[in-house]
DNA sequence: TTATCATATCGATAAATATCGATATGAGGT
DNA sequence: ACCTCATATCGATATTTATCGATATGATAA
């Protein structure tokens, strides 16, 4: 069990306008920082700054090759925020029962 | 198709440490304010704003009942919330071709 | 080894968000 | 009508995050 904390990270990267269109990008596969930055309208330095933050969620991960980055959605990354979700948002049977004591 | 500001709300739902914290509480059932407060180590009024996010997201609903407002996990807006985010990580198959003109 | 290109990091500033105490609102009770 | 309680809203401040230009790093090419 990580903490909450560590678990808002993950959801960090979903928060923001332009990550999300970053992965919106990364849909349709893997891409370099050169051709992502092609695509918004921010500079390069706040691009790196926001694969950043894609990356430390686990969502997005990086390949490097010689001097590009290039960049793509992550299975494992996204399977695990899907679980995360779900856990956090999970109605838990044991404690809500139907007796009125809570 | 909601736009990526919209989208970016749901999750901005999830991404603090003490909006977490409240979703753990209210996965055990509906609980009002002043009890989520008891729990807590912030003040009411940030708890009310912290409440007010949580229900932009839809994840969380409130029901008013004379002076107490109760709150609880919206099954409607998390498995929104799940669908959402299966979406924005899904690859796509359509584009992602492997004939290298990507 | 010098030059260039892609990206990361730094330092500063702007913008957004969290937080609090004080006050307003609105429902019940006396 | 007045008082109390639960919650929301307001206004101010602190903290965090986004953003940029400048510079550093590290790979490749000349």
């Amino acid at each position: 069990m990580k903490s909450d904390q560590e678990n808002a990270m993950v959801f960090k990267a979903l928060c923001d306008e332009n990550r999300l269109q970053i992965l919106s990008l990364l849909r349709s596969g893997e891409k370099c920082a050169c051709v992502l930055l092609e695509h918004l309208k921010i500079s390069q330095s706040t691009l790196s700054h926001h694969m950043q933050i894609l990356c430390d969620s686990g969502i997005v991960k990086m390949r490097k090759q010689g001097k590009w980055s290039h960049y793509s959605i992550s299975v494992e990354g996204s399977l695990n925020a899907q679980t995360l979700l779900l856990n956090l948002t999970k109605i838990d049977e044991e404690s809500s029962c139907c007796d009125g004591r809570n």
